[in-house]
RNA sequence: GCCGGGAUGGCGGAAUCUGGCAGACGCAUGGGACUUAAAAUCCCAAGACCCCAGUGGGGUCGUGCCGGUUCGACUCCGGCUCCCGGCACCA
């Protein structure tokens, strides 16, 4: 790593200084062109890396930029300072959560100034505060006013380690989300909060189609994770009580096919299907069996299906036939109705479980062209659509037209339903933690559950608790003077919810409160959000893809519907930047593995890991952090520094006199203009890496340039000043005043724009090509004619030899490019 | 298994959208200048192979693999291989 040839860490503070105390960036309230620049905010865990710089410097070079441009630039900061390492950390320390997150905080607050961050701070906003919190209460209140907020009994995600339940998006490969837990997940029946995002699932869906700024991967992803299925469910009857069991598929063509039933091991009827059968104690035996595996064992299972017969049969609604009930592992009770009707002729899972249990294997649908002759010689099922056979009046009907005509079929009978079903489940918010926002609701033992008045909010967490270990019940529960209370409505003894909710609930609506983030009237005004949002860039990490990113959309249709906002999305452009590993291994705060933001920019400068953060690779790459990038760049500012100290005196803003200028002049003049544009044009594809190369190209140019008096040199120095700035703004902000002591800062001033006139010389460069192959250069005038090029082509000393050696067939000519002369060889 | 993305020098990457000089920029490397010396700095070279020639010029091959379209393919189309990411018994 190379040192600079100047005082970084001096010129930085002072400029940081200069911008703080002028208020450079703070946020115009009425603005004209609003540009909305987001970072995703962060969790304040101890020390920042360079992959946290690299998300912010990213936001603050487009904000600089737009700035620059001209636009009103929304550019702020937070911090999401509920969760569970406070705890931690206060567990471990013997002293309170908020300690350690508030130090964590001034700590990274630290580290951004350091980098140059340029956010309003006058808009910062701190989710554990009460005054933030309140609102997480307030909106669960609404929530809960319009059935979105609910309570129900089920088998939830228990992080053992953890001491809480956990949603489906925070169970990666059946462990816990948390880098430093990770635990296997177990399940649990408990009756907890949720939120309905499932009414919101059809919306979701269908608004990624809108969301044409965002990665193509991310909206997959979104896609694949609330996955819509169309299907219908059909209702089977229990052969003795007449009982319905309705089961959902999507392949009602293959219902003639069913030789069994399944049932999930964790459905409510599989505690009670076999009664009176006499298999009572077999049947739960295999169930305690089941439900006792972690979901990793259970998803690490390679197929392999058990299951165990219930002693009961269930009887298909068009056929009357008589089939036996099973109880198999590999059938969800959370999807559908938890069971289903199996049809081992056309289901992988089915045939596999038949073939284990010897059950009949039926086909109904004949593939086209090669039909089969022998269900009990097939090795697979199939699949595919086909002719329906064995099927009754549907006989001869293509899978397609059956799937149609049995579920009219169905329905008309009143034995089915068509129904769409949704991977996605209801967001569940309870925690049994302590740091996070307390849950606004009130146990009644006369009235049940009561919402604490809204004149009564926020609900504060209660600052004096003994201690945070988790004891798998909520800790809250435990306070008295929080737990016990009177009921707002009878005023009769009652006790307060004591769970806290998700910090993904903090999280969801954050980017709203921006806008207005001092009001404590409402979580914001109205015409305050329409003015900013949706958010016009979004930046952050691709692995909140199917959490957080689709739970602020969903806050933002349930608040659309609310009246309380005029769009239906947050964020017109998601960019998901790439990770940042350090030789090899990714950086993380939690593992105490990086390259850190204070020791690195106390010797380097804050320009110096900003540039190595962008040039490296483009944004939405991953990156590797290595000791040679930095030699890079620092000789990149090293050679600036030294260029301007040695032609201080030439540089100069005022553009040159275009009239008279030397052949040399004029070049340097175009490869100005065209290194503007590229910058221009790169920084808004948001191209840093590109955009900074550019600028490495032409300050390449002014080294060979030797007309150092030249006005064209000192006005190239001062307009590259510019070019740098949103890069390294500390650098630029001291060569920008070092010329204009008298002046505000840089970023007030207007970007450049390049001179049309000097874009590109008036000679162009002509490729010859000889059946395609390249064999001469030309050099030509702008505005020389085809028919000259062609000429000129045609008899260019390197490729004549080559075109001598047949018959010209033909000449291509492409404008400002090239020509390829095609030749036909002669044997 | 399904879905998405990718593969370019010794390395990070550029050109790919919209077919037209592949390898911009940077690192590492080699050479030179400066220096007592080193570092730093400045300048130059550089895909691989080959030929003529001697310090320059030319040729062949070359963007994961096979094939196609085209005057021309890193770029478009079809088929594969490998890598990364997401989901994973979703009926």
């Amino acid at each position: 790593m190379n040192r600079l040839p100047y005082p970084a860490r001096r010129i930085e503070e002072r400029w940081q200084r200069f911008w703080d105390e002028r208020g450079t960036f703070r946020t115009n309230p009425r603005p004209r062109r609003k540009f909305y620049v987001l970072e995703m905010f962060i969790y304040p865990s101890g020390d920042m890396h360079m992959g946290h710089a690299r998300n912010y410097t990213i936001g603050d070079v487009v904000c600089r930029f737009l700035k620059m441009q001209g636009y009103d630039v929304l550019h702020p900061f937070g911090w999401d300072a509920f969760g569970l390492p406070a705890e931690n950390a206060a567990i471990e320390h013997g002293s309170h959560p908020s300690k350690w997150t508030f130090e964590s905080i001034d700590l990274c607050k630290r580290n951004l100034k350091l980098m140059g961050i340029a956010y309003d701070w006058d808009r910062e906003i701190t989710t554990c505060l009460p005054e933030y919190y309140r609102w997480d209460q307030w909106f669960f209140i609404q929530f809960y006013k319009r059935g979105l907020a609910y309570r129900k009994e089920a088998l939830l995600n228990w992080c053992p380690k953890c001491q809480t339940v956990l949603a489906n998006e925070q169970v990666l490969e059946g462990r816990c989300y948390r880098g430093t837990c990770r635990a296997p997940i177990e399940k649990r029946k408990m009756t907890q909060w949720f939120f309905r995002i499932t009414d919101y699932a059809e919306e979701l869906l269908r608004d990624i189609d809108k969301l044409e700024g965002w990665p193509n991967s991310v909206r997959v992803m979104q896609r694949n994770w609330i996955g819509r299925s169309e299907g219908i469910e059909i209702d089977f009857i229990l052969d003795g009580t007449g009982e319905k069991l309705p089961v959902f598929t999507t392949r009602p063509d293959t219902l003639y096919g069913v030789t069994f039933m399944a049932l999930a091991p964790d459905a409510e009827l599989a505690g009670t299907i076999a009664n009176g059968t006499g298999r009572e104690a077999e049947v739960a035996d295999f169930c305690r069996r089941v439900l006792l595996r972690s979901e990793i064992e259970r998803t690490a299972a390679t197929g392999d299906k058990e299951g165990i017969f219930t002693g009961r049969y269930a009887i298909n609604p068009v056929n009357g036939e008589r089939i036996p009930i099973y109880i198999a592992d590999f059938v969800l009770a959370s999807y559908g109705t938890g069971m289903v009707m199996a049809v081992p002729g056309h289901d992988q899972r089915d045939f596999e479980f038949a073939r284990k249990y010897r059950l009949p294997i039926k086909v109904v649908i004949q593939p086209e062209g090669s039909p089969i002759t022998d269900p009990e010689r097939l090795n697979a099922a199939y699949t595919g659509i086909g002719i329906l056979t064995g099927s009754g009046e549907f006989n001869g009907l293509r899978s397609d037209e059956a799937i149609e005509r049995i579920s009219d079929y169905l329905e008309s009978r009143g034995i089915g339903r068509r129904k769409v079903n949704y991977r996605l489940k209801d967001w569940l918010i309870s925690r049994q933690r302590y740091w996070g926002t307390p849950i606004p609701m009130i146990h009644c033992e006369r009235c049940g559950i009561v919402p604490v008045p809204e004149d009564q909010l926020p609900v504060e967490l209660p600052p004096d608790v003994q201690d945070y270990k988790p004891k798998g019940t909520s800790v809250l529960a435990s306070v008295q003077s929080f737990y016990e209370t009177t009921c707002p409505q009878c005023k009769g003894r009652a006790h307060r919810d004591p769970d806290t909710m998700d910090t993904f609930v903090n999280s969801s609506w954050y980017m709203l409160r921006y806008a207005d983030p001092k009001n404590d009237r409402l979580p914001f005004a109205r015409e305050a959000v329409n003015t900013w949002l949706p958010i016009d860039l979004y930046i952050g990490g691709i692995e909140h893809a199917c959490g957080h990113l689709v739970f602020f959309r969903f806050f933002t249709k349930v608040l659309a519907d609310m009246g309380m906002l005029d769009f239906r999305e947050p964020a017109k452009t998601l960019l998901t930047q790439g990770m940042v590993s350090h030789n090899g291994v990714t950086m993380s705060s939690s593992k105490k593995v990086g390259v850190w933001v204070g020791p690195f920019t106390s010797e380097y400068g804050a320009d110096a890991a900003r540039l190595a953060v962008l040039f490296a690779a483009p944004p939405e790459k991953n990156m590797d952090w290595t000791d040679e990038l930095v030699t890079g760049v620092t000789r990149f500012l090293g050679r600036i520094w030294r260029l301007y100290e040695e032609n201080g005196n030439a540089i100069r803003f005022t553009p040159p006199d275009t009239g008279n200028l030397s052949e040399t002049e004029r070049q340097l003049y175009i490869r100005l203009n065209q290194t503007t544009k590229k910058v221009i044009d790169d920084t808004t594809a948001w191209q840093f890496n590109t955009a900074i190369a550019a600028q490495m190209e032409f300050l390449n140019d002014l080294y060979a340039f030797t007309e150092r008096n030249s006005p064209v040199f000192g006005f190239a120095l001062g307009r590259l000043i510019f070019l740098l700035a949103p890069f390294a703004p500390h650098l630029a902000e001291e060569l920008w005043h070092r010329q204009n002591p008298e002046k505000g800062s840089i970023f007030e001033e207007r970007f450049p724009e390049p001179d049309p006139a000097f874009l590109s010389s008036d000679s162009i460069e002509i490729v010859v090509q000889v059946n395609g192959r390249l064999r001469d250069h030309l050099t030509v005038p702008v505005g020389t004619t085809e028919e000259e090029i062609k000429r000129l082509a045609m008899s260019a000393p390197n490729a004549r030899p080559f075109i001598d050696r047949g018959k010209v067939v033909r000449v291509i000519y492409v404008r400002d490019r090239l020509v390829n002369v095609v030749v036909k060889e002669e044997k």
